[in-house]
DNA sequence: CGTACGATCTGCT
DNA sequence: GCAGATCGTACGA
């Protein structure tokens, strides 16, 4: 049950920063909810060299400013004008690497969740997607640029188990624009276990 | 200033 | 399976 320090995230190596957050457990309070659920789907974006980045070959925008940080904060942007995409920057400051958050399994406050989504069953369908969960834990870009030891937005080790049998590795999704970088292996997926005992 | 488009989701067919 | 929603960001004029 120990929240995760600035230290975790500041290693260079973006892909093994994805995947060791399968399993950790992602909570927001927001205006006194407290929601949560455990991480089962990463993506890694490996900064200046990462045609699929927002930082690739460097690019430095008022929105990408936070990618620059040192890690252990939030990226928060709004994609195709509809859904907050919640990412965890990593690595030291002027090293742009991120780690976009993609699916959760919703444990802690599940009836806010439904609230906010207004979703009436509590499963993986609930937030198996980067848009959905952000929506049912309550993120929006109020949140850009917040540190993950803060608050209102933290990351636990709450000691899941995760092996590397339970994980599916493959190709990032919605980046065909970004060429033979589509193809590479970032996109990380804990297999379904059955969560229902965490639930409460 | 104008325009094109996106690290998505939903609902309808 | 596909179109529509919907708007901030980026970039060129």
């Amino acid at each position: 049950m120990s929240k995760l320090s600035t230290s975790f995230y500041l290693t260079n190596n973006v892909e093994s920063i994805a995947r060791l957050l399968l399993g950790k457990f992602i909570f927001t309070k927001i205006n006194g909810m407290l929601t949560g659920g455990i991480i089962t789907e990463t993506e890694a974006y490996n900064g200046v060299l990462d045609k699929a980045s927002h930082a690739y070959g460097g690019k430095r925008t008022n929105r990408t400013e936070v990618m620059y940080r040192q890690g252990g904060i939030a990226y928060v942007y709004l994609c195709y004008g509809v859904h907050y995409l919640l990412n965890v920057v990593t690595a030291d400051s002027d090293i742009p690497h991120a780690v976009l958050i993609r699916g959760i399994y919703p444990i802690i406050g599940v009836n806010n969740m439904l609230d906010r989504t207004g979703k009436s069953k509590v499963d993986y369908n609930l937030t198996n997607g980067p848009g959905k969960l952000s929506k049912a834990l309550g993120i929006d870009n109020s949140l850009n640029g917040v540190k993950y030891d803060s608050n209102k937005l933290w990351i636990e080790d709450r000691e899941i188990i995760v092996r590397n049998e339970d994980i599916v590795i493959g190709p990032r999704i919605g980046v065909d624009y970004a060429g033979e970088d589509s193809l590479l292996p970032y996109r990380y997926i804990l297999l379904y276990q059955n969560y229902t005992n965490y639930i409460s």
